[in-house]
DNA sequence: CACGACAGCGTATGCCGTACGCTCAATGCG
DNA sequence: CGCATTGAGCGTACGGCATACGCTGTCGTG
């Protein structure tokens, strides 16, 4: 009879921890909760691009062959980077599922603000580590006294995830775009659009651009375009309202009336 | 007076097939295309990750150097996949904006499936390459009878977008996941949760899980785990069905009593 | 006190993207 | 019709990357 469960996906027991803890030998000082949070500061600092195993190490004060021991590649380093930008998932505010699955979305989109390279990490298949799990749970637990069966309370965080992921990575383009080139996402954006948009190709998107949603024509406009980009933005709260009212319906579908 | 429009930021001229078309010298045999139709095929084949500038060079039957010539960077390159792997966008087909809408969106999920490796491309910045364009142009398209401000329309078009790629991101990593090793993903993967999940931190969770959404605990459970994997999937469906159930009644809103 | 396990690291390999400058074919002019 | 011009194609080279392998020194244990 084994302590431990031997079964666990390898990449999962380390999200966990629960990777073979040493008792002989020399003592490990690195460890790999101090590499991923190297990794991430580096990340927080110069972007996910500088993050190498041999400016980890270095940020560590170590060799880079060092970090093997304690991580199989980089890109278990990168699992272990996306499930540490989730910190510690909020405690449900409001006094109805609405209000908490808002918030919820909000916490998500402040989060993926602070470090803005999680939307750069490649993710393969379904989430699994602790953090990940967590903000999972406080989302299907907004949802409990809504009457909804359990697979559908999953249904609809599944179908939550995306918008929110999508819009927030979504805001935080344009924003870094803006601050990269404030012309050319201004008035600029929209006349670049207008010498390239062929309204023989294009009818509904230049009928868009002519009625100036892109920054007006002529440069004379508004002074202030910078307004819809740093903030959480209209479109942020546009999506999720759309999709919180659809799934008003559904539970209202699926529980009122049976 | 110039014949082209010099303002163009660079990579927009290069999509759109703006650059300087050489008239003297050695003739050219590579061309934009080529290359983006070479890469596309090696991404298709192997993943996105084979796709190296020798690679590519040496699917042309030419040196790694020369595609330079043509395209200034590989960031410029993926650029031009993730644009030509939106082939054309196919033509309104239902009665009203809500039918339209929604093949839209089911077509954007066989472009993406065709492609996989489109998800991978980390995209920075609005949508401007002509294809790109061309989907937003139909999806605007959809929605022209229902009489909202051209301003409202992109919003809705610009939330329908992360819904549809972020839903059908998730639907291909299940599947690859699920082909990759069908056990971890059946019973295995509700297992592996059941092992790891605290109730006392995750009490939501397990409670779903012990609900047996993610596969019975228990491995007597039955036999065909993978229907909802490789198919288009119910969250799919469902997810888009939210949204737009949210925007129809955006539509009501806005145009129906005022 | 000696042994063996294990953290840390030095070396080396084979990729990658790409800067620079040469060669040479095609072109249009004289 | 020949020649200067121009740009395509490419050879070489460099720095950085992830990482395989094996040594070394140290610490807990028998």
């Amino acid at each position: 009879m084994n302590g431990e469960q031997p079964e666990l996906p390898p990449q999962v027991a380390l999200l966990w921890g629960r990777r073979t803890t040493a008792r002989r030998g020399r003592a490990s000082g690195l460890g790999v909760e101090a590499i991923t949070q190297a990794a991430i500061r580096i990340a927080d600092a110069e972007g996910l691009a500088a993050v190498s195993m041999a400016r980890v190490a270095a940020e560590l004060g170590s060799a880079p062959m060092s970090l093997y021991r304690h991580v199989d590649s980089k890109d278990e380093l990168l699992l272990l980077m996306s499930d540490a930008a989730l910190e510690g998932a909020p405690e449900l505010a409001g006094s109805d599922w609405r209000e908490r699955l808002s918030s919820w979305a909000y916490a998500v989109l402040a989060c993926i603000r602070r470090h803005p390279w999680y939307r750069e990490i490649p993710i393969s298949g379904p989430p699994v580590g602790p953090r990940d799990l967590e903000w999972f749970d406080r989302a299907l637990g907004a949802l409990a006294d809504t009457g909804l069966p359990e697979g559908e309370k999953v249904l609809v965080v599944m179908g939550l995830m995306p918008v929110v992921h999508g819009q927030a990575r979504l805001s935080i383009d344009l924003a870094s775009g803006y601050e990269a080139d404030p012309e050319a996402f201004g008035a600029g954006f929209g006349r670049a659009l207008a010498t390239v948009v062929d309204p023989a190709r294009y009818p509904a998107l230049s009928r868009v651009i002519a009625s100036g949603v892109f920054g007006p024509a002529d440069p004379a406009g508004e002074g202030t375009p910078p307004e819809g980009y740093d903030d959480s933005g209209p479109e942020f709260a546009f999506a999720l309202g759309c999709y919180l009212d659809g799934v008003a319906a559904f539970i209202e579908r699926t529980t009122g009336r049976r």
